[in-house]
Formats: C-alpha cells, structure tokens, sequence
RNA sequence: GGAGAGUUGGCCGAGUCGGUCGAAGGCGCUCGCCUGCUAAGCGAGUAGAGGGCUAUAAGCUCUCUCGAGGGUUCGAAUCCCUCACUCUCCGCCA
C-alpha cells in the first residue's frame, strides 16, 4: 500500500511508476474520492466541533439547574446529530473505497530498477559455477526421478490432485536433508528459525499483499482461512500491528514451510515434473531493516542465498527483475535461477525481494529510534527463498546425475544423508 | 464443546451516581538542574491516526480512538447488545 497523502502530492511520479511496471489503476478515480474523502472529513468535523462544545455547556447548565436552558440546547443539538449521522455515513463509503483502491496499487519499483515490458527486460547481473557436462544423454528429473523410485508422480495424483507429488525413500530423505541443511546455513548466518502456521487469516495475507488482490492464487478453507503461499506471509506477520526498537533492527528470521498455491493462472505452463506444483517445501528469508540499510541488507539475503546453491555446488545466475516483471509488493528484486540440465537453461529457485515500507504500511509495522527522530516510522520488509526446496531437489537430481543413472550426494548433504554419497534406483 | 473471569496509554494500574477523562498514580524513557563520583534528589516532558491553517522547520487548531462493531443519550472508558481474543476450571484429543 502505498501513502494516500504521498500518492495526491507525487501523482506524476506514481503515473510514470505505474506506466513502468505496465500496470492499471484508475489515479483519477482515486484523486476524486480523495478530494471528496477531505471535504467530507471537514464538514463533520467542524460539526461535531460544534456539538462538543454545546454538550459541554449543558452539563454546566445542568449543574447550574437551569434546566429549561439546558433543555433548549439540547434541541438544537437534536437537528445538528442528524446532520452528523448522514455526514458520516457518506464520509465511511467514500473511505471504504479509498483504502480498496490503495490497497490494489502496487509498489513503487526502486529508481535502480531496470524499467522493461516483461521477462525479456530482466538484466542478469552474475554467473557462478559451471554447468555440468555430460557425456551421455542426461535425463530430466520426470524420467530419472520415477526411474530412482524417489518421485512418484502418479500417486500424488491418485492422493490428492494433478500437480500434487509423493517423494519417496532417498527422494523424502534426500527433501528433508536440504531442508535442514539450509535451516543450519542460515542459523550460522544469524537468522533466527521459526515454525509456524500453515494457515493464516484475512488480515495477514492483507498484511503482506496477497489480498485483495491475488485470492485465486490461494487454497481457502470452509472457514475463510488460507493456507500460506509461502512462509514470507507468516514471518512478515509476526510484527503486524507492533512498534520495534531500532535496536533490534535488522531482525533476521528464516522458516521451512510447506507452500500452497492455487496456480489458477498457470494452465499450461511447468507441466512435466514437480517446477511447478499445488504444494512444495520452502525455506524462507525475512529481514525487517531501516530505510537507511535495506537495499544492502537485500544484497545479503542475496547472498545468503547464493551461499546455499554455492555450498551444493550448483550452477546459477542472479537477474535483476525489471519494472514489467516484479511481483505487486516489491520495490526491487533480484531472482536466482539455477541450472536445469532438463531446460536446457537456468530456472527460477530464488526470489528475494525489497519491499520497502509497502507491506509495512498495510501491516502496521513500525519502528521507533528516539535518539534520530520523532515518534515511529515503517520498517522495511525484505523477504527471499532460501531455497525452494523442491526445485532444488530437482536440480540436486538432474545435475548430479551420472552415467549408470544413480545421483552422487552432493558432499555438503551427506551429513544430513547419514553419510550416503548415492542415490541408487531400488531393485 | 461447557462454566466463570478479564480486555484502559511503552509497561503496570485507577476510573466514584454517564458530563471539565485521552484518562489519577507508579514504572520506564527524554530533556534540564543539582550532586565529585556507575546512586539518589529536583523540575519539565512523554499515545496513535486523520483533517485544516501555516510551512525549509517548528508550531497552532479540530476530530476520532480506553479489544472490535452496534445501540441509548445533548454527552459514554463508564449503561445495553453482538462478536473477537486472553486466562482459570471441566470435557475431548495427537
């Protein structure tokens, strides 16, 4: 959500932000209802102005015992609250609407961010590693994974839906060793771990953008909560509605959540194998930061995520997202994209994102620093995959394939592995 | 699921028969004074949101907010209703 006082004041600059990012929100409409929002604030307030002191002075005409007086006033008083009455009910429409307009505006990308139609203007910013070379024909992991006994797309079928998967055996195994492995990795970098959730309320996917807007992409229960699209929602939340002492700050949280995601949108697109499904693991990465450090502490989660695909050895570009291809709460945002012998390319497997004060704005998350400034001010929120943990089983798989068609254990996972170096298919 | 108790400012806590209560007192915090010593004392200040005026700033003023929503009233933290949450006891259960 972006500041309706900074919106009317800066509306070219919004237009122009808005134009960059390819997206359409109605400004006029917005300038008018704010326009109408402050003439009606005036007006009922100057009239109640008026009503408080008349009530004052009948309590002392009261006291005074002069009751015909008092009992004139209150006549007058009678005709104003009806004015009130119908005053207010206009000014909760006009507001109602307000804050539904703002909260479908995007955020404001950063000044640093390339400005481009869509994907095709993501600018890749490094490279790291080597891809793999393989003198045999390499398979991709819809093939090698069943092949191994670890996926079994089928019966993820047959227990719940298409684009629902099982992991089984050295595949489960394999699922949870990456999972703990990034926990630990982060732990050493100073994050702290939650568990949390899976399900969460209205207000807290209002709290970090989800809704209003983007409902078809969530699973909702019979008793209107949602399961997480991704843990960022929960670890975010945390603070919703709390003022922090800038002494605390940057907070540095990470959780392993399973992720739930409708994918209404996305018929057609990922079909083979497990990129893109209703269900998968994730560990993620929150900072709450000042405004003076965020955009450093983004280069950080960068990082730290980096240090896990570089920690197992995977080859991977980082891009920056350009102003046509960010997602609706980010200011700025960088993704990771990991090798995939299958695509031939590299494939998303990390998201981090700056959102700036958007998400703390409409979560009322704030931070106070008496020795700089006055009162409280939004935090910024920064949220990454560290990693998707799915994806990067898939690509643990597909990279680490070998000739006899068993997978070598990345080293780094094989004290989370009781020491297996192989993944064999089961006779 | 059943019964009872509660929800006030950063925290604790008072609010009498509804009127000058945005709210005593304490703690904490900030600023100043005093004091030759890691303390104590004295004084002042210290909620948030949103309008308007002015505007580099600072400030002035108004409105709303005492869990949320609604009602009664000229006027409600104080009375009534609904809901949410917390705690205690019971039940159920991994």
């Amino acid at each position: 959500m972006l500041d309706a006082k900074f919106v009317r004041e800066n509306i070219d600059f919004v237009r122009q932000a808005l134009a960059n990012r390819g997206a359409d929100w109605p400004v006029e409409r917005f300038l008018e209802l704010d326009a109408e929002r402050r003439r009606l604030i005036a007006e009922t307030e100057s009239r109640q102005a008026v009503r408080n002191a008349a009530s004052k002075e009948i309590g002392a005409l009261m006291k005074a015992g002069d009751h015909a007086a008092a009992h004139r006033r209150k006549e007058e008083v009678r005709a104003l609250n009806d004015e009130i009455a119908a005053l207010d009910e206009a000014l909760a429409a006009v507001d109602a609407a307000t804050r539904e307009l703002l909260l479908t505006i995007p955020n404001l990308p950063h000044e640093s961010v390339p400005v481009g139609p869509d994907e095709s203007g993501n600018v890749e910013v490094r490279r790291w590693g080597t891809p793999p070379e393989f003198d045999f024909e390499p398979k991709a992991h819809w093939d090698l994974g069943p092949e191994l006994g670890v996926i079994d797309f089928e019966r993820g079928v047959k227990l719940a839906k298409s684009r629902f998967v099982v992991l089984g055996r050295d595949g489960a195994r394999l699922n949870r060793a990456l999972i703990n492995f990034m926990l630990d990795e982060h732990a050493k970098r100073g994050y702290a771990e939650w568990s949390l959730p899976a399900l969460a309320n209205a207000d807290t996917l209002t709290g970090t953008g989800q809704l209003p807007k983007f409902e078809e992409d969530l699973f909702r229960t019979s008793e209107g909560l949602y399961l997480i699209p991704t843990a960022e929602v929960q670890l975010t939340n945390l603070h919703r509605d709390e003022v922090l002492d800038a002494s605390v700050l940057p907070l540095k949280y990470c959780a392993y959540t399973p992720c739930f995601r409708e994918e209404a949108g996305a018929a057609g697109r990922d079909t083979r194998g497990m990129i893109r499904v209703h269900q998968f693991d994730k560990v993620e990465l929150v900072k709450f930061a000042t405004p003076e450090t965020s955009l450093a502490e983004l280069e950080g989660m960068v990082a730290d995520a980096e240090h896990i695909l570089q920690a197992l050895g995977l080859a991977y570009r980082v891009v920056v997202l350009c102003t046509g291809d960010m997602g609706f709460a980010s200011a700025k945002t960088y993704d990771i994209e990991v090798w995939l012998p299958s695509y031939g390319g590299y494939k998303e497997i990390s998201s981090c994102s700056d959102c700036w004060d958007f998400q703390a704005r409409r979560a009322s998350i704030k931070y106070r620093d008496p020795a700089t400034f006055k009162g409280s001010r939004f935090v910024h929120t920064l949220n990454g995959s560290g990693l998707a943990v799915g994806r990067t089983l898939v690509a643990v798989l597909e990279n680490y394939q070998q000739p006899d068609g068993s997978v070598v254990v990345p080293e780094a996972l094989r004290p989370y592995m009781g020491g297996q170096e192989r993944i064999v298919p089961v006779g």
